[in-house]
DNA sequence: ACCTGAACACCGTTCAAGT
DNA sequence: ACCTGAACACCGTTCAAGT
């Protein structure tokens, strides 16, 4: 049972002139490539290892099984996303702050998104305790705190699992149901981009939580 | 290629003592049952044959793919959804009800909701022009109407992809590092359950909406 | 009309073996 | 220490064939 440990290769091999051997780091940066050119969905073991140039099982010894694997992927896409100065700005621009530089990066790596909706605290200790830092010192408390947390995480990478697959929207056919109260705002839809539904819920998020805070101060 | 209207089997067969013949709803009722029992990524088509006593490619008479499998089951399990009465209470009050319901639904049959997460329009149309009623109802406008239902489909079915691991929660080692906030906030996860975190979203979107829609009424 | 069987091109993972 | 190769138990789907 090997892979305990991060840092696992080169602590004794290339020490003298031995054959280039592999990291985790390079596997990583591997499986984040696929998963930015081609999807989660394209990611496999055996696709990895080809893209290693190494047999089907090479990336084993460095990792014990996939889900290991998808949460290093993760932890290191989300160890880039920066966290904002704890004095740069009320709770909620901060928040803000952090939650839009999270997107960005997933909008580079899309499929990211949905390794991290299933895994809500084996994300980037780091990231994790700054939004608890600023929920905190918007007067989050107790329970309310995970709530708060977790309601966020949920919006924020569930969204990226949302997709509208083309052939879902119907086209002049459907039109005629004067009675369908879809249909009648369907024109509307092809106006909306993935950005607009991003911040209009984070703002009605933010909204809202500022409804409870309004509230627990009246009380 | 067959498979394309929903009645295919039963029409012309059993009128006269042939063997019993495979149906659609068999089909869609095997599939709903093995997500019940065992989740989503237990329900194979090889696995929903075998339930159905069949060899493996069965099904792919009344189904183009697996794709569309899920299509069905997920629209055979919102068709019970009930919607309540346009009469019955504020929005608000109405949208809690569909919702709970909802929710009651996926709790059954969680596999379900990341079926239903990917797919926002091809849905039960009852039920989305019930929400679409709601919503316009209680003064959303054009793009705004698709906005806030995408919102709540989100946190919605996105929930049930937001699973705690065992493993994930550190124990008393972790309790020393004294800086970490989320450490100190650990212990109020443990009393945390589902529903909490469900009616704590819940609650925080609709009051983001009330914000908005205060917000119009005074511009 | 309804279903079977064989086949293809894949998976993740175990385990023994090679260097 | 680091990796290969074969094998196992799976997938979804195509396509020809059976009744």
């Amino acid at each position: 049972m090997p892979a305990g440990g991060t840092a696992r290769a080169s602590s004794a091999n290339n020490k003298r002139g031995k054959p280039p051997v592999l990291t985790e780091d390079q596997i990583v940066d591997a499986a984040l490539e696929v998963i930015r050119t081609e999807g989660l969905e394209a990611l496999s073991m055996r696709r990895l290892s080809r893209e290693l140039g190494r047999s089907a099982m090479a990336a084993y010894w460095y990792v014990e099984d996939k889900q290991q694997l998808l949460n290093l992927v993760a932890k290191k896409m989300l160890a880039e996303v920066p966290l904002p100065d704890p004095e740069s700005g009320t709770w909620d621009e901060r928040l803000r702050k952090v939650v839009a530089a999270i997107d960005a990066k997933l909008r580079e790596h899309p499929g990211i998104a949905e390794i991290l909706l299933q895994r809500m605290l084996s994300t980037d200790r780091r990231l994790m305790n700054g939004v608890f830092e600023i929920l905190i010192s918007a007067g989050f408390e107790g329970p309310e705190t995970f709530l708060t947390y977790a309601m966020i995480h949920t919006y924020l990478f569930g969204r990226y699992q949302v997709v509208l697959h083309a052939d879902e929207v119907p086209d002049e056919e459907q039109v005629d149901n004067l009675e369908d109260a879809v249909a009648t705002q369907l024109p509307h839809l092809e106006r909306l981009r993935g950005r607009d539904f991003f911040s209009y819920g984070v703002d009605t998020i933010i909204a809202g939580l500022q409804a409870r805070l309004d509230a627990k101060a009246n009380a």
